[in-house]
DNA sequence: TGCCCAAATGACACCGCTACCATTTTTTGA
DNA sequence: TCAAAAAATGGTAGCGGTGTCATTTGGGCA
């Protein structure tokens, strides 16, 4: 007696053409391009499939095809939200459609980073998506080698590997100290973690800014390697007006730095932004809730992640967009941590 | 005509074999199980594959060997930061390893797992982590079928499918709840969204303590289905204060409702803890840093991805664990907003 | 009607690795 | 010392698809 194997799938390609009467290449082809196909064939392929319930072997798709129908991500790290969003954007984009994603952490390494990619240059991936534009060149080296589409995401800069989704760090940071500057303060403090090369962007923005309006003072600068956490924010303002007890305003490279600096002027009764204005990056969405609310800088990280995806599958389906580089740009939130200064 | 792709430095186990002086199926032994091979082969191999930068190819290698080496992880969101932490665990201990780990994104949808388990299934996975442990009996059914290791994660409960990682959410929120009784809070609001099974279990922890201590009160208690955020624990906290006013604490179903319901506070003026305490759930890192610093209950959502991970590794090559459910615990962390009730 | 070209279909080999079993070498023990 | 057992190694045959042709079929057009 036959034993029933209703979802482990013993039912192979062949079973498929020999209930529909064709060769195995013939409905090899219905999967991969039905309109190749004669109409009568492909119907008889198609309810032989679904008769036996066939699911296809992607194992042996990839060994015989040379591609996998994997998209590749990395990431630098999982516990900061700004690559969850992104990532969230990534696998809605992708749900559903053939091809599956497969995520790894680089933990901010450079030589991870290269190790990865040459995992993945193994699996011969369909797609690829990557963070940032500061990949060694070795790294880029094996991804060119890695004959597919590829996205860099979370920012843009010159010399795309191939296409990019993001926008410009620096202007960011540029527009939010300008902000600050036009709403009357002058002496604005940099606070700074981790300083990966978004974060050391960001800081190029900020000085830039300062410069151009005369005001950089490297006394208001403060920044550490360290992973930036609420607490950390704390700590780092402490220090901060040590050094520079006159500041009035400070720009924090991102949102749990900025959370951890509100929460330092609480506990020190420092009036935010009477004596203290706060900007933030990214608009985590506890931004708006504080108290005062706290301006920051949205960024579209879903979107991203969303726009990666299409632009990939978009160029894996022979339509390679137009427009390799995508500029998601930012805005400005104005909230009441900056609130124009009482002169 | 050559059938041969120019790809670039095409290193195959036959040219490690090769150079080594060895058959190819030794070559793939050593891979395997190099305790199979004497010493002298096991080290020409070895530096033979170093060398050439040989790179297995995972399609051939699942295609012979009949199984994948991919571990499928089901997770409800990707937003949480609750299962970022616990995915953190899973690819810190499954990096380097043999295994890959593949995600996929329920959405908090008993449909979606479903579907998901089905197409994990078809790619016969070496193990599977999944969320929870409310699976619907088809999903169930689709596990038993899998023969493969399976962990659920983020809670512990009768009836495992394989095994369990996790704690108890209801004792959890019991303690919670108890310790603000003990610190003389009598009229105790339970303020929840999302009310996913683990929230509900929560909730019933929160009941279950206001009931032993006859101070439950339905009026107390405010729930909604939305997600949870921090800006809906302000607007959650403004409802229940209108609908009882005489409120004196709230435990939150989790720390973003927490964050929210403090800023409410400082909004309003309500004096936390004097005429408000504070008890939030997880203890993200922030709760330590806002004034006051928050009280919440510590659960080990890294620890919880790494011990699934080393348990299906461990079950996949053999030695599956003695104890098939692992209670990792909480830990209540008492904190400025729950001080003591001045009386 | 006949010719030619494109569409449809098929034959065959092979992708890179491992299961299975056969064979050789080494170790063991009486 | 030598046979038997164990360990190490190798040969063969696919796993389940698809690339690359070659071949057949069908339709348009002079």
């Amino acid at each position: 007696m036959e034993r029933k194997q209703p979802l482990s799938g013993k039912v192979r390609l062949t079973e498929v053409a020999q209930l529909a009467g064709v060769s195995p290449i013939t409905a090899s082809r219905f999967f991969r391009n039905p309109n190749a196909l004669s109409a009568g064939k492909r119907e008889r392929v198609e309810s032989a499939a679904k008769e036996l319930g066939y699911v296809p072997n992607l194992a042996a798709r990839a060994l015989a095809s040379h591609r996998s129908e994997v998209i590749g991500v990395l990431i630098p790290s999982l516990t900061n939200n700004v690559f969850a969003d992104m990532l969230r954007g990534v696998y809605d984009a992708s749900d559903g459609g053939r091809y599956s994603v497969q995520l790894a952490n680089t933990r901010y390494s450079n030589f991870q980073e290269e190790r990865l990619l040459r995992i993945f240059h193994g699996q011969k991936p369909a797609g690829l998506i990557v963070t940032g534009i500061n990949q060694t060149p070795e790294s880029r080296a094996v991804m060119r080698n890695m004959n597919c589409p590829i996205v860099q995401v979370m920012e843009i800069g010159p010399e795309p590997i191939d296409m990019m989704v993001g926008f410009s760090h620096s202007d960011a940071a540029f527009a939010a100290v300008s902000h600050l500057i036009e709403r009357g303060y002058t002496r604005i403090g940099f606070v700074g973690a981790r300083m990966d090369p978004r974060g050391q962007r960001r800081f190029d923005g900020y000085r830039d800014a300062m410069k151009a309006a005369s005001l950089f003072n490297q006394r208001y600068v403060i920044t550490t390697l360290s992973p930036s956490t609420v607490p950390l924010g704390g700590i780092l303002l402490s220090d901060l007006v040590t050094k520079a007890p006159d500041i009035d305003a400070v720009f924090c490279i991102n949102d749990d730095i900025a959370l951890g600096v509100l929460f330092e002027c609480q506990r020190r009764q420092i009036a935010v932004p009477e004596q203290l204005a706060i900007v933030g990056f990214n608009d985590l969405e506890f931004m708006g809730s504080a108290v005062p609310s706290l301006t920051s800088v949205r960024t579209n990280r879903y979107e991203m992640g969303r726009k990666a995806i299409e632009m990939l599958t978009a160029a894996m389906d022979g339509h390679p967009p137009q427009e390799r580089v995508v500029d998601l740009g930012f805005e400005i939130m104005a909230r009441g941590s900056s609130l124009p200064r009482r002169t």
